[in-house]
DNA sequence: AAATTGCAAGAGCACTGCTCTCGCTGTGGA
DNA sequence: TCCACAGCGAGAGCAGTGCTCTTGCAATTT
């Protein structure tokens, strides 16, 4: 009965896992356009209406590998970091903004398709904002248990109210330790990384940057300093 | 004769036009992916075939539309600039940035066009690339026209040689006046920015941020500081 | 006035997502 | 142990897509 049971519910998640790596193998040669339901099930020998029985619909699918590559994504980074020492904040920000990189270089295509244009209709479930947030986690893990405390930097500016545009209360769950008035810096560190990345996969530096391996590097640095995460 | 002949031109650039604010208008309502070219000729009274006439394909429609909303980007970026004070960097600065960003708000889906997800088998074609270098060329301009002479910023590191990832002539040609040394600068506050608008049309601050014009305001004031325009 | 060229129409091909109906088969309750 | 049921794959079919090719008309060029 229960192993029965499980064993038709296990055959099912096997195949839902198989359609899952061909529609990923398929948009990694063809990209997300050139996935194709009928192809997918053409690639297992099954006829396309058969897929129908796993996912409801081709944006389904895609809502279900979207989730994979936050997952994926956000369990790389963390491995990244969780290799550095914990004291060693720069170390752990170097460590885990070059993982980003690495995944978002080596999946491409499923950058674009958590980083990309939104798919039409799509409104992103909930689910997938936890996901998202994952690696953000990260990042914020690293600024809050950093030993600097936020010191005076140069001219003490009086530093507009956060709070008049953040939501301060989601953001003190992704980076606790860190201080409201930091969280700008926070988010715009944030934004630089993945707005490099996109701006290196999608094309935008072709004609101004000719290794962004490099660039990249020098980026991170650069935020490492603003964040005041540099020994 | 060249009346005749231009009569017949002019109502091909006639055609094209229409053809390209039909498709213009089924982008901002169904997105991109919910453009075709059958509802285009529908929406216009012909029959599908008829539009081969004027674009051989669908990408070739797209990469129309696509130079359009560089150019009308590039075009409102460089009138708001020019409603201010050459002398006034830090105004010029903020009425640029604004600019972009009322600009992407206002069209979504053309922003999406232009820095979303690449088409898939499409290689931007040079002339792209040019008008895509407009918005950039009026950010470089800003910089190089500033008076700030780069005074050294705090304490002096070793600066790591740019040109080892840049492409220096093409980044003079852009920011004519800015030594090399703060081209990384530069060229992160131009991601910063478009990261920026990314993320907030994307989604990718829903639950971080509530109030992204007012973000967008902070953010643009520290990308000055950090670029030395502010007064 | 004749020849050429631009154009819209229509049929048609290969493809897509998706629906529905039909049998087969393994499963859980009686 | 048997039986009803639920899950499944197959197949046909609908409406839509991008794109091609041929046909005939009309405007332009010579």
């Amino acid at each position: 009965m229960s192993t029965a049971t499980n064993s038709r519910a296990r055959a099912r998640e096997t195949h839902i896992e198989a359609i899952k790596g061909v529609a990923r193998k398929l948009i990694a040669e063809k990209s997300v356009a050139g996935l194709s339901l009928r192809e997918v099930s053409r690639e297992m020998g099954l006829v396309s209406s058969a897929l129908y029985r796993y996912f409801a619909t081709r944006d389904e699918l895609l809502t279900a590998l979207i989730l994979d590559a936050y997952n994926d994504l956000g369990r790389s980074v963390e491995r990244a970091d969780a290799k550095v020492a914990r004291a060693d904040a720069y170390g752990r920000w170097k460590a885990s903004a070059r993982a980003i990189r690495r995944w978002a270089t080596k999946n491409p295509h499923e950058y674009a398709l958590i980083y990309g244009t939104p798919i039409p209709g799509y409104v992103a479930p909930t689910e997938t904002i936890d996901a998202a947030a994952r690696v953000a986690r990260v990042l914020g893990a690293i600024m809050g248990e950093s030993r600097q405390t936020s010191a005076p930097s140069g001219p003490r500016r009086k530093k507009s109210d956060v709070s008049r545009y953040l939501e301060v209360e989601g953001l003190a769950a992704i980076m606790p330790g860190v201080a409201p008035e930091d969280y700008l810096k926070a988010l715009m560190a944030w934004t630089e990384i993945f707005g490099f990345l996109t701006f290196e996969l999608f094309g935008q530096y072709v004609g101004t940057v000719k290794n962004a391996s490099l660039m990249f590097d020098d980026v991170v640095n650069e935020l490492a300093i603003s964040l005041k995460l540099k020994p």
